[in-house]
DNA sequence: CATGAATGAGCGTTCATTCAT
DNA sequence: GATGAATGAACGCTCATTCAT
């Protein structure tokens, strides 16, 4: 997130215009997930709160907001998949944990995964946004990396086993989303499968 | 042109022509392929040749041709994936070819991948042309299920491995279109990937 | 009706052309008394049967069509209005004839009246046709203006008392379609506001 | 400028300005006179002297603009009717004076008199704004109704007699414009025949 | 900063009319 | 004559963006 002004002191709560930036940024989440990518500046300005051109002051064009929704669904999600990893652990353990984070994460905010699977493929999300996309998820793939260096896909590049991860992690959770009863049982499906293609 | 109906009475006009239909679907992929799903019909029509009224006579909504290029992009590359396929041939070499097929001809028609990669996520595609295009693709399908059948998957959903295969080649087209001089390494990576989490 | 061929012998039907001719005339009545004058040719000659084009061999523009069929419906409805009449009747009687038909066929021909209703408010209806429709309401005027000729409104020209006759009609139309309950009682008291005022 | 909200808070933006709407209004009037109902709304608002869009600042459709246009012309016609009328004068004083004020209105204001012709027989006038342009012409109406209260017309409904008068009214004015030599007599003519036709 | 009215290019779709068959 | 595909101008309406307040 941008630094915006010096904080001083401990006590200092969000500026005022940070909490329209959030606000802006979650009315986007829902009116996206909910209308796709057309959804109207106006119809995202109205679910935020704040007035039609205010938008525009937190993002100069449709395109950065766009750009910003990307970024910042991209690093919860990777929040929310290292969470409670310990650096220590078993390799295969903290991978296990760090796919069980995601797909969970994802099946539970069905509205944040629909808007990151509409810019995932748009052309309005820019290279440098995806890059600050994967970087933020740097951490997980680092441990996939680790684990698959001995295995059968040593020699292919690390971008395609972690895109391979990816598609996989979406499979699962769109499977999962779909048959929620079995949502458990296709986790370990979709782990177990990623295991046995790098081990 | 095709035979198209019986003459009755005398009175006579121009058919509708498979010709127009096929070049309006033509722009369509490319049209979509360089703007996304936001082209505008006027584009089309004046990328296919035709006046911009004249698409309504062969698709009567915007959605309508684009749930028609859906479905025969999908019969396109379904006819691709399972060129050559011999029923009594070894399974494993039959998922092999239908899997060569399929990533060739995704790498080597990127304006149809990409027509296809919009329109896989779109709302505007109807569940009905997605039942389409999954029955197009079922003889590939039935084979990766006989495949699996006595695998560590056996017990997923079909859909469920499936839809992890089709991820899959997703990941492994985009990057053979990536990284050219690879291409035929990665294929066989994917492949192989596949293999290990099907057996 | 426009005379087409010759005919010859006594049982001969009419010609195929003057029945399509008849048929587009029908449609348009029954479309424009639904959708108004907006309706399209496409849907008139759907509604008659004949294929879009055919229509413009019979009526070479659609201003040319609507003012057939306000010409035509000015005729119906004075062949209604006159139906019956004697010349040696008394004068009075042979108005409330008239006027009495005049209100009945509108009444219980609610499309044609719709339309007429339509078309006398449009300046797609040339002066040229309002003209052939007021000449074959010719003689039922001419009792309305031999009536008046003695009375209160002697001195007002012949065009103004027809007019308020026709306004008042009108009234009492719409007035009789909206309670048809009452719908006999408003004939006689629409007739006798027209005797009062002229006599 | 009316005053139109009460500020709160720092943020302030233009409002929608009364003169603007009124612009519009007038526009709209003048574009529907000469050209009718299917005057299009771009030819509207550039006779307004606005974008193209801003019509849909003030009126979200072209029906809801259509029937302000009804609502506001109705009004116009109404107060103009009532001028200086005095509720102690005799009667059919007052029922003269309104008649008279009313066709004269309609005689001088050919543009809105034509506008609300159209007007009157569309069918995107809806239910509600012809109640609403009933009741501004209600004080109007009552004068007739009282002074038909002991006439032979007294038992037919009062919505009857006051669309009579109303047809007589549109007669009147018609032959008032068409002949405006004698429009003074016809003015005369028909109220007399309206008296004739109630008392 | 905040507001929301204002803009005007652009959209999907319609339709009277033409014309090859 | 009869047909219906073909045309392209026009329509009502939307929307990202600007800017006066």
């Amino acid at each position: 997130m941008r630094w915006r002004r010096a904080l001083v002191g401990t006590g200092m709560a969000k500026f005022k215009s940070d909490e329209k930036r959030d606000a802006i940024l979650s009315a986007a989440i829902a009116v996206i997930a909910a209308q796709g990518l057309s959804a109207s500046t106006a119809s995202i300005a109205k679910a935020a709160g704040v007035a039609n051109g205010s938008l525009f002051i937190y993002f100069p064009t449709k395109v950065d907001l766009l750009n910003a929704v990307y970024v910042d669904l991209k690093a919860q999600m990777a929040d929310a998949a290292l969470d409670g990893r310990r650096d220590e652990a078993d390799l295969r353990d903290q991978l296990f944990l760090v796919w069980s984070n995601w797909v969970r994460w994802a099946a539970s905010n069905p509205d944040k995964r629909r808007a990151l699977a509409h810019l995932a493929v748009s052309d309005d999300v820019t290279p440098l946004s995806r890059r600050h996309g994967h970087e933020t998820m740097a951490g997980a793939m680092d441990i996939l990396e680790r684990l698959r260096a001995d295995g059968p896909m040593a020699s292919a590049p690390a971008s395609f086993v972690a895109t391979l991860m990816n598609a996989m992690a979406e499979a699962t959770i769109d499977v999962m989303i779909t048959d929620p009863a079995n949502a458990e049982q296709r986790c370990t499906d979709g782990f177990e499968a990623i295991r046995r293609m790098i081990t």
